[in-house]
DNA sequence: TTGCGAACTGAACGGGTGTTCACCTACCCT
DNA sequence: AGGGTAGGTGAACACCCGTTCAGTTCGCAA
């Protein structure tokens, strides 16, 4: 037996890639052999290579693929007019794309060191323009004093972090459905950046309006740091308003 | 050739876990050989054996006392009063820990998949420890209406997650120091989880105080989501407060 | 000084690795 | 009906894998 029978290239071909894409997220790229993903699809190893040149570029294949797709997932959504809401269309963006396709997200995150420096360097730079969108955002929401981000490329890597993180525990059919997630996520990153009322009206020189209490504010904020640590605020900013101020009004 | 001079275990064996440690991170467990590691200990393969059972446990052995070292760091640590307190601790804490072992963090994240499912029932149940040092405080402040968090344990891991990610990307000698480092992470963390002031007011029945809009307040939040979509809140607030708000007051 | 155990070598075991290649057969086109 | 080629097979190549073990040497205690 040589050609099996209703075999053809464009069935071979995803199933291929399909099993790739599970054993390698389930086990690891240097876990799975060849011949494994070749049995996976009901086929000996040497047909593989009909389909790729070798193992690394099957596995930068799928790397590629990926995240080119993410890409121009996210230039074909809608993007809202303020930065607070392109930031919260982002948010729920990456949460439902990194769920919808959670292997690929954890083969992409996980298999970089196998990646050969070319492939490495062709992947980190489509993952350098994802960030970039969202840096941008960002970057706009700071220029319009809507956010109130210390170093938007840490935060960048920060709510990244902190989205993609959501594979790593979601499951289908769990105790939350994926538009609550997407919610709840949403509101957490909007909440991190955004600008405080007490700070937004000192930086708009309003002296005479109230200043309220308000959680994240110097005099309250990060009272655990030791002696010395840095804070968050610019030096200038830290010493912060007058030590009187009415608790609540309330 | 058989004992070389100026052997002894308690050099060779310290210097087999660093060098697997370091491997591990950097190439993946099963991307490694025993003769690679064993080379960089300048030993022949089989000396190893005399130091571990088995490749699996060495592997194993490593997450475990990691994974103890941060349990027994963070249980050694002062901390604080309130639950705002404790989180920036927390923050701080992990931010720091986490910065001076990425090699042991690395590789407990990451090779979860090459344990056994013995040996994986233990770090996960090591790695839950942690995890439910952190969803305390959160319960605590929730309970003491500092906090608002829609979810303890989703927002748990999306702190944890961001956090952690910083080994992604920090490295030593960059633009930021680590102390700004941790501070502006436990700064996030700190408005992302804090209850905002005009929905203090409303849980407190307050309906005499004035109502001041804030970001992430309902009339505001997520405008991006389509219809129907989940909000953070439970339906009951998402009706939320009457229509009629005063926009600013200053 | 002798002897014994700790520390290690080096070869071997059975098996798995990515990749190549000569060969074969089912299918489509003329 | 028949030929060409797309889509395979299966064996082979050279090498690496984790692990074992008899044998060897060093350091230390008596």
């Amino acid at each position: 037996m040589a050609r099996r029978s209703g075999s053809s290239a464009d069935i071979t071909g995803p199933r291929i890639r399909e099993a790739a894409l599970r054993l390698f997220a389930r086990h690891g790229y240097a876990a799975v052999s060849m011949r494994r993903i070749a049995a996976e699809v009901g086929v000996q190893a040497g047909a593989l290579y009909l389909y790729t040149p070798d193992k690394q570029t099957l596995l930068f294949d799928l790397m590629r693929t990926h995240l080119e797709e993410l890409l121009s997932a996210w230039e074909a959504e809608e993007k809202g007019e303020t930065p607070a809401e392109r930031l919260d269309r982002f948010a729920r963006f990456h949460i439902r794309f990194h769920i919808e396709r959670r292997e690929a997200v954890f083969l992409s995150n996980m298999e970089l060191r196998n990646l050969t420096p070319e492939n490495f360097a062709v992947i980190e730079a489509l993952r350098h323009r994802y960030e970039d969108a969202l840096e941008d955002i960002l970057k706009d929401g700071v220029a319009e004093r809507a956010f109130d981000v210390a170093d938007t490329r840490l935060t960048t890597m920060a709510l990244i972090a902190m989205l993609t993180g959501v594979t790593t525990w979601y499951r289908e059919g769990g105790r939350l459905r994926q538009g609550r997630v997407e919610a709840i996520y949403a509101h957490m990153v909007r909440k991190a950046v955004q600008m405080p009322r007490w700070k937004r009206r000192r930086i708009e020189g309003a002296a005479d309006a109230e200043v309220i209490d308000e959680p994240g504010e110097p005099a309250e904020a990060a009272p655990a740091s030791g002696q010395g640590a840095d804070t968050v605020e610019e030096p200038a900013d830290v010493k912060g308003p007058p030590a009187s101020q009415p608790q609540r009004s309330g």
